[in-house]
DNA sequence: CAAGTCATCTCATACGTACAATTTTTTGCA
DNA sequence: TGCAAAAAATTGTACGTATGAGATGACTTG
């Protein structure tokens, strides 16, 4: 024990021990070790390279190096293997949006060693608890989670808080359960919606009709958006013309209620505000049959910006949605959670609102007074 | 992975993985390796030493660097964790048929108690090398596997004999690679691109271009069809007319080639088969901008039946293709193959060709005589 | 006051050098 | 040939320098 390199690890771990560095506490930086101990920052990151591997320390770029929690580290020596996996837990794994997002974390995660895990709810709670129980069981480090129906409150709250129990850190993606405070990763559907309305209103548009899938926060906080915008700037509300969805309606319902309002002979609405691109293309499909004319006739508006706005004869003028990068934050932030292995405290800051953007193409114009 | 030492840490793993290195066996020294990776000793340190850690080497003061053995790790880490862990390793994740395909599977493997993990190789060898070394020391009891780079012989094939020694089983989905006579499940792609051309050719046209993707050998097989049909009803090839090109051209070539077809004076095709509906609609974008009228002046179809088919005015003619039903049949097969190892026995039967089909919609018609 | 910018601190990667400690190989000599 | 000493090879410890990348807090600005 002359090398000097093991007498500051000595040190060090001394200190550890005695209690007088907390776990999750930051210990001097490199270039503070290299005046204390009068070596070069070789021999100091030598010694803490090596109190990192065998477990007492953890290293974060920028920010410092850190004692560990060893109590965590000896109970998951009990069941050998800290394999490093990941969950993605979706509620649709072929919407389209999806693999994105998926791509996104996994290009990430994959690089840092973890596995990734995919779980499909289908926007059903039987699944989602199904699914929850096998991550509490079963061996994960963190899940990233779409909550399943995330308007209204969850009955699997359970099975989220036993998670916490059980210290496996999680972060929502899309939209949030509130009762849980999670950390979160999605776009602010609010403006989003205003945004889309706003853009129609400032065309000229007065009667705008909108189609929202309300089971999930995300329509609903669009919904939000859309009558905000109407308020602020004065203009009436037509209730007819808010149409409202589910995930088991999707197919039906939007079609039946546009040849409704396509027959309407007063306060007839000259744009439709829609939930998303798929949406839009979905309604443009009967709107064509019907020979009406995109957008002269009727303007739509869709969300997301995926890659469906550019295939269609008329570009489909859309709301950015992040994607593979809310799906790459989404991995950085459950990484970090792991790494500090806190569940859910202080991680107020790793969340993420993105802020949307309108694209205008083609599928919007003025409206035209034809009436 | 763009640091110099993990690229020297994969290079090293790899060969212990390929078996190019055996247990107790001397590697290079550390000036050697300063010769062949041209870096600095440091440098060699750092991957080495981070090698010695993982357990995959060790080293001994003046005498050398040696391959661990770790026929004892590997081993405890089978035997502890019976975890049902499946993998399906694909190109493209957000490939617009991929969703399909692992949905099928997830839903089946999830129903069994098994967890899905997802991995991506973006069509690169060296990243399905390292998800191949990934799953070796990982544990997983089964591997769907889309092969990278089908159209030729993979770099990789010691990785796959690797699987097998190490008896986890694996299925091939979409394409395979012949060396490995593998369990496969994948779409009959030479009458698929058969069913194409045949009935462009039975509608009347004489002049057929085609665009086909050929890195993968799915594309190669289509071209194959697409020949075939013209040999069997005596139409003459056009060599002109075949337009072959690869992932990395996907945005680009295609709609270059496109304007050299439509500007030829002599034999300008009626009709263009494409390798997939996505393609079909790229096209058809540029095609509108030139003026042109679909199926009037030229008749497109493509290939996979997929939700891109419904979506544009001129609906698709296309080839099904069977997407989740794939992923269902390759999921319950590795099923299979996981409970049969144990007995060791021989999984020949259980492959499936699906035979395509065609689905004749708006975007082919006659050939106008217009010229 | 909130939001964005920027300087600064931190660790990460990578180049270079030198000498020590240990093992292996070669050499020289009896 | 046999053996010991010398030389060479190899890893270990330690110094120095430079640049990059991420995190943070102070500062600016609307």
């Amino acid at each position: 024990m002359e090398a000097k390199y093991k007498q500051i690890k000595q040190s060090i771990k001394s200190k550890i021990l005695e209690g007088l560095i907390q776990p999750h506490e930051k210990i001097s930086s490199e270039s503070e070790l290299m005046r204390q101990f009068d070596v070069s920052r070789h021999t100091v990151r030598v010694a803490i390279g090596e109190l990192v591997n065998d477990g007492w320390l953890y290293r974060e770029q920028g920010a410092g190096t850190f004692c560990a929690d060893r109590s965590q580290r000896e109970k998951s020596s009990s069941t050998i293997l800290p394999n490093k996996n990941i969950a993605i837990v979706t509620t649709y794994i072929s919407d389209y949006i999806f693999p994105s997002i998926i791509r996104g974390a996994e290009a990430y995660l994959s690089e840092q060693g973890y596995h990734v895990s995919i779980f499909n709810t289908n926007n059903k709670y039987e699944q989602e608890q199904k699914i929850l129980s096998q991550l509490l069981t079963g061996n994960y480090d963190g899940v990233i989670i779409e909550p399943t129906h995330s308007a209204s409150a969850t009955p699997n709250l359970k099975y989220y808080l036993n998670l916490e129990r059980a210290k496996i850190p999680y972060v929502m993606i899309n939209a949030i359960y509130e009762e849980l405070e999670p950390v979160y990763f999605m776009v602010d559907d609010v403006i989003g919606g205003y945004l889309q309305t706003r853009h129609l209103i400032d065309l000229g548009h007065q009667q705008i009709a909108c189609m929202y899938k309300t089971d999930d926060a995300q329509g609903q906080k669009r919904l939000k958006g859309f009558i905000k915008a109407h308020r602020e700037l004065n203009i009436p509300l037509n209730t007819t013309n808010i149409v409202t969805y589910s995930s088991e309606d999707q197919l039906v319902k939007p079609k039946k209620e546009l040849q409704r309002l396509l027959k309407l002979k007063e306060e007839k609405p000259t744009a439709i505000v829609c939930y998303n691109d798929q949406l839009v293309l979905q309604l443009m499909d009967e709107v064509r049959q019907a020979g009406i004319k995109i957008p002269d006739h009727l303007s739509l508006i869709g969300f997301d910006d995926s890659l469906l706005v550019e295939i269609s004869e008329v570009k489909l003028t859309s709301v950015k949605h992040p994607k593979s990068q809310l799906g790459l934050d989404a991995a950085k932030a459950i990484i970090q959670m792991i790494k500090k292995n806190e569940v859910n405290q202080s991680f107020d800051r790793l969340s993420k609102l993105y802020e949307p953007e309108l694209v205008v193409r083609q599928s919007t114009t003025n409206p035209k007074t034809t009436a």
